[in-house]
RNA sequence: GGCCCCAUCGUCUAGCGGCCUAGGAUGCGACCCUCUCAAGGUCGAGACCGCGGGUUCGAAUCCCGCUGGGGCCA
């Protein structure tokens, strides 16, 4: 076969939905595993406002979750336009060499018609699709109602017989023409139905293989037949993946709140997380047992023979374990790159962080990577190296009720020759064990007093990062 | 209403006729470790393989029906 070319084909819609996201991501690994192209491209159908915002923000998150495209609408290519509201005069084209070769027709039908007889249809207990009344048309009646000046929207007349197709996940596939209702192709005002859009613009940009949701396995036959229409010579391999649901079984809406990949970039997921969380979804390698992966690894290991067939539930929980893997494998510095912009947009650092700041974030990390789940959980867990946090209430109490042990521990810190962890946990830990107190009593005043909860990174590491003045002041201010 | 797709632990899945008293992951429980929380380690509970028929010496695996869920026509 031919160089394998993919393509995505997201509407800018604002913000990239999951399922899209997986769709984007099989058909990246698709290419590149078969060293072909992976093409973006754009359908804007509605050319309305804000168009090249939406545009934008699809194509960073695509860049986020490190799904490189070789021909776009930003990176041009040889068989553009990349976005689909500038390819609307190649559709109208498109139809036009359609009605030419009588593969296609003009119907003058109202929406009111077509909704009355569909009714009629349905009352009467018959298939509603469009029973084909404009396909018959007389010539002076057609000639009439052009005179008319009357809308007409074009439909493909579909032909006696049956299509049959294989599809890279369900096989063969086989429909009867008596099934496939002659569907509209271009609306009265112009503009292409999707059918006719993806039809064209996957024939005109050379895909070979289209991946994309189970949702449209339906219109395969349609596109199939399209192409033959208009003289392709090859239709491209379909492979129609299941869809994502919710935790409740229903496809995922956005009554679920967080069905688009922004909101788990924004709430401290990783992509690299996300890659290899939604490959698992739907997809796996068979071997029953492998489901750690780096992207390459995936491109290394994806096979469409791996996909399932039946929906799949979209489970936070496991995205998030996975997640606390992959953040437990960062290096130090990386990690603390990655968590700044939380702590800026947390407000426990200011938007331009000094180099001390800085400094302290990158030795305070080793000490939360694995403490964190996700990212937005660090400053929660980081800010009382930034700021003084006023105890909470359980800290307080804590604080309350430690009796003599802050004056002591207090004593034995003032103590400690050098002020590092090791030294301070073999410190306290003497004293807690002389003095004959459970070393969790005598520690938890002193991480209330110093980090203002009774939940925080390791004791002696927080003192140490803290440095001396600052963490016997607060335990100094905490002692009765 | 018609056509189509799908069906294994709560969830994601392995399984493609005997290796299955059904494996892994996640979640859950217990224990170990331990300065809190985590992480890590060990162990455990959890699926009569949706139901009912067949085919076969033998079926989670093949066939049929049913049920349920989903998609498309919209």
């Amino acid at each position: 076969m031919a160089d394998v070319r993919t393509r995505i084909a997201p509407a800018p819609s604002g913000s990239l939905h999951v399922g899209n996201a997986r769709t984007a991501l099989f058909n990246w690994l698709f290419a590149r595993r078969r060293g072909g192209r992976f093409v973006l491209r754009v359908e804007d159908t509605d050319p309305s406002r804000a168009r090249d915002e939406y545009v934008a923000g699809v194509m960073d998150v695509l860049r986020w979750l490190g799904l490189d495209w070789d021909e776009g609408p930003d990176l041009g290519g040889p068989h553009g336009p990349y976005r689909q509201s500038e390819r609307f005069d190649r559709h109208r084209a498109a139809a036009e060499r359609l009605l030419a070769a009588g593969a296609a027709y003009r119907c003058y039908c109202t929406a009111e018609d077509l909704e009355g007889r569909r009714k009629e249809a349905l009352a009467a207990g018959r298939t509603p699709g469009y029973d084909g009344r404009c396909r018959a048309l007389s010539q002076p009646a057609r000639a009439g109602f052009e005179a008319e000046g009357r809308p007409a929207m074009v439909r493909f007349a579909v032909p006696d017989g049956e299509t049959a197709f294989v599809d890279l996940v369900h096989g063969e596939a086989r429909v009867e023409h008596t099934q496939i209702e002659d569907f509209a192709i271009l609306r009265s005002n112009g503009l292409p139905l999707y059918t006719l859009a993806a039809a064209v613009d996957d024939l005109e940009m050379r895909i070979t293989h289209v991946i994309r949701g189970d949702d449209l396995f339906a219109a395969t036959p349609k596109q199939i037949l399209l192409y033959r229409a208009l003289g392709a010579g090859e239709v491209p391999v379909f492979g129609h993946v299941p869809l994502i649901v919710g935790a409740d079984r229903r496809p995922l809406s956005k009554r679920h709140g967080d069905v688009s990949v922004e909101w788990y970039r924004d709430h401290g997921f990783l992509p690299e997380a996300m890659v290899n969380y939604l490959a698992l979804l739907g997809w796996s390698p068979g071997d029953g047992v492998t489901e750690r992966f780096t992207r390459d690894e995936l491109v290394a290991a994806f096979d469409m023979a791996g996909v399932t067939r039946h929906p799949a539930a979209f489970d936070r929980e496991k995205l998030t374990a996975l997640n606390g893997e992959k953040i437990r494998a960062l290096e130090d510095p990386d990690l603390a790159a990655r968590v700044e912009p939380f702590l800026v947009s947390a407000g426990v650092l200011a938007g331009d962080p000094t180099g001390e700041q800085r400094a302290m974030l990158a030795r305070a990390v080793p000490s939360i990577r694995e403490r964190l789940a996700r990212l937005d959980e660090a400053p929660a867990q980081l800010e009382f190296l930034f700021h003084d946090v006023s105890p909470d209430e359980k800290a307080s109490a804590a604080i309350a009720r430690a009796g003599t042990i802050l004056g002591d521990g207090l004593a034995v810190l003032e103590a400690v020759a050098s002020w590092e962890a090791e030294a301070l946990q073999e410190a306290l830990q003497d004293w807690a064990d002389r003095a004959g107190i459970k070393r969790k009593d005598a520690f938890q005043p002193i991480r209330a007093a110093v980090t203002g909860r009774l939940v925080s990174p390791p004791l002696f590491e927080s003192l140490e990062l803290l440095g001396r003045e600052v963490a016997l002041a607060r335990v100094r201010r905490a002692a009765p």
